[in-house]
DNA sequence: AAATGCGTCAACCGCAGCCCT
DNA sequence: GAGGGCTGCGGTTGACGCATT
């Protein structure tokens, strides 16, 4: 399949948006929409490709964004969801048993319909799923806090190495690199001069926002302003995240494989004749398959007492 | 005060899937 | 069914800012 370039180089800026493109831009969207990404900086006058404006847009200036320093109980979101979201191999091998198992006996009919098994979205999206379990996070920003904190916190080597590397330090230093003021980075302020068109309350929150480690009650607040988010970090706090032990490696408990394998074959019917789809999915599940697939993935390894080393997941 | 090292994060790139014709 | 275009994703890069030497 061809494919045209992403965008003709020529001519087309690149680099560090400046405040006049944000308005341009912001102006744009609030006026017209983003009907077709690639259209719009045309019709907008800038001098960027579409992909360019669809990533300033999503990462940066829409107005639900969250900026600021992650929470305690966001951090903790994303560990737990990357360690199931992570592991692709595990959750393909898992998906496709439950599949078999589930429900053998509707394939042959999704495949007669001309469907196609969904385990390639439950391979991908894995930044822009935990993303969305986050709200006013981007999975670009999920993507730089897993790489830039979370990971080292859980690789006990890298750990060590990064403890070591604080100790020469001063604390001081130390803390205040991880837990810190947030940085209000040149663009950052650039920005910020163009608040005036960035109306969002939120957005005017979030930028002001400077003491992450004080934001416990603050964080609490936000999380209040928009109900569904408060109860997702209540139930993730719920279910924290304690030891390193437990997160060294997701391991799939003995008890989920016999639970799986002993299903009655009268449940496993009960769940493919139901009025969903030939998986058992609701058919109303506009949220896209990947929502489904974890649920499915969570309550068979999720829901036992003796469940060592498996996942407690946060319910979605 | 200047140089260096390191962490952070916005932005870019290429790929793959989906949709439309 | 094939082909082309668009969108969205994950991985990566490089500029920037701060701390340390």
């Amino acid at each position: 399949m061809g494919r045209a370039p992403c965008c003709e180089k020529m001519g087309l800026k690149r680099g560090p948006w400046t405040p006049e493109e944000d308005k341009i831009l912001v102006a744009h969207i609030h006026s017209h929409g983003h009907g077709n990404w690639r259209a719009l900086p045309k019709q907008a006058g800038l001098l960027r490709c579409g992909k360019s404006c669809r990533l300033r847009w999503i990462n940066y200036l829409r107005p639900d964004i969250k900026r600021g320093n992650f929470t305690d109980e966001e951090e903790q979101s994303i560990i737990q969801l990357h360690q199931l979201l992570g592991n692709r191999c595990l959750l393909l091998l898992v998906a496709f048993f439950l599949l078999l198992l589930n429900h053998i006996l509707t394939v042959p009919l999704l495949l007669k319909r001309g469907q196609s098994l969904p385990l390639a979205s439950i391979a991908k999206q894995r930044w822009s799923a935990i993303a969305a379990r986050l709200p006013g996070r981007t999975d670009n920003e999920i993507k730089n806090v897993w790489h830039t904190h979370l990971k080292k916190r859980l690789d006990p080597s890298a750990q060590e190495q990064h403890e070591e590397a604080k100790k020469r330090k001063k604390p001081a230093a130390a803390a205040r690199k991880r837990d810190g003021k947030v940085k209000m980075r040149k663009l950052d302020a650039l920005t910020a001069k163009a608040a005036p068109v960035l109306s969002s309350p939120e957005r005017s929150v979030s930028s002001t926002v400077t003491e992450s480690t004080s934001t416990a009650s603050a964080a609490a607040e936000q999380h209040g302003n928009s109900g569904s988010s408060a109860s997702a970090s209540a139930s993730v706090k719920e279910e924290c995240f304690t030891s390193s032990e437990e997160s060294e490696e997701f391991q799939i408990d003995e008890s989920f494989w016999s639970e799986t394998l002993s299903m009655p074959l009268d449940d496993i019917n009960d769940v493919c004749m139901e009025p969903h789809d030939a998986f058992g999915k609701p058919t109303g599940a506009a949220d896209g398959d990947m929502d489904y697939w974890l649920k499915v993935f969570m309550e068979g390894g999720g829901d036992d007492d003796n469940n060592n080393g498996a996942l407690d997941l946060p319910q979605i």
